[in-house]
DNA sequence: ATTGTAGTATACCGCTCGGTATACTACAAA
DNA sequence: TTTGTAGTATACCGAGCGGTATACTACAAT
């Protein structure tokens, strides 16, 4: 079970940080649901700030891959790809264990600027914008920059405004401005 | 000093919630930071939790009755209101004690949709969305809802771009962007 | 002078937190 | 058969958590 149980522990820690809150969720817990003791778990993960980290760096990676892979898959033009954005996040939301964005949700709980979660936040944004911005880029809009943060705010919004209220149709509002604002854009 | 404490008490616990977060605000740092005891605090809050829910109420009252008078002051003409949502929103990303919205940070440490504090969060941006779809309304929107819950992404997004990001332009191109929904949406 | 009220001081409660020490079992490689 | 490795079990640490008990001071109203 080698480093099989590195990875059940952070997978369990995960779930736990991305479902209850990162301040919420004891270690003492997280060894209990992956039926394992703290030992193991110190074992791995030198403290529990390392863990949050290797659970946001994990996220970070898997989520940009699932993301783009998403879109590649209902788009091949770059303008269509923006608009499919707005889809695949509308099916995200979709799913019962969505409870918002982890990166926003780990910065709310660790605002300080310098703190290395906190930075890691920013870094995800930073990469999420650059994807949009590349895709902009590519169907020739004005400023691909202006609209890169425009979508990318729609996006946030949705994310939030979702995460409080459930199927309020944020994703789709987020979509039909998305519109106008790409078209405003590549006129 | 009657009333003035409990009052006190009240100020010093928002000011440590809004800016560590409030899981991360012990008790005893607010006795100490209002120069008081825990004993005088839970004469007049009966748990940590109701201070938090105090401090939340207070908030969405003080916050919106200040937010409509910025509004108001800059602008008349509903349209022009409309507008002036993003330079009240840029102007307060602009103070050094920004740290996001307290609502939406607090439903990120509290993501359970029964909670309490959850559900004032809830209630906040739904007074907010309603209160952007009246001066929607009042301009002649083809779809005031549509318009104010699009606008109304704009502007979470951008909080939460900010918090991340400090002087990112978030506040400017929301308000570009809302420039071309809005006038797309009195076509 | 008495009584009630507002607030202080301090010590304490049980519990959980992040983290560690020690001693154990199981097993595979040499 | 030894030795190293992976993991378990359990008890513990100091500190902080939210919250309470008791006894105190200051002061104003009657």
């Amino acid at each position: 079970m080698a480093k099989n149980l590195q990875e059940k522990i952070l997978a369990t820690a995960s779930e736990l940080f991305y479902s209850q809150g990162i301040r919420a969720t004891g270690v003492d817990a997280i060894a209990k649901a992956a039926n394992t003791t703290k030992m193991s778990l110190y074992k791995y993960f030198p403290s529990k700030e390392e863990l949050v980290i290797a659970f946001l760096r994990k996220r970070d990676e898997d989520f940009r891959t699932w993301f783009v892979a998403q879109v590649d898959a209902k788009a091949a033009d770059p303008k269509d790809k923006l608009l499919a954005i707005f889809d695949v996040i509308g099916e995200w939301m979709d799913i019962p264990e969505f409870r918002g964005c982890a990166f926003i949700n780990a910065s709310a709980e660790f605002p300080l600027e310098g703190n290395p979660v906190h930075q890691l936040s920013v870094e995800f944004y930073d990469k999420f914008r650059h994807y949009i911005a590349d895709l902009a880029g590519q169907c020739g809009a004005k400023s691909a920059e202006s609209l890169a943060l425009q979508l990318s705010l729609l996006v946030e919004g949705a994310i939030v405004s979702e995460q409080m209220k459930r199927h309020s149709g944020a994703a789709e509002q987020a979509k039909q401005a998305a519109i106008m604002l790409i078209n405003g854009s590549l006129t």
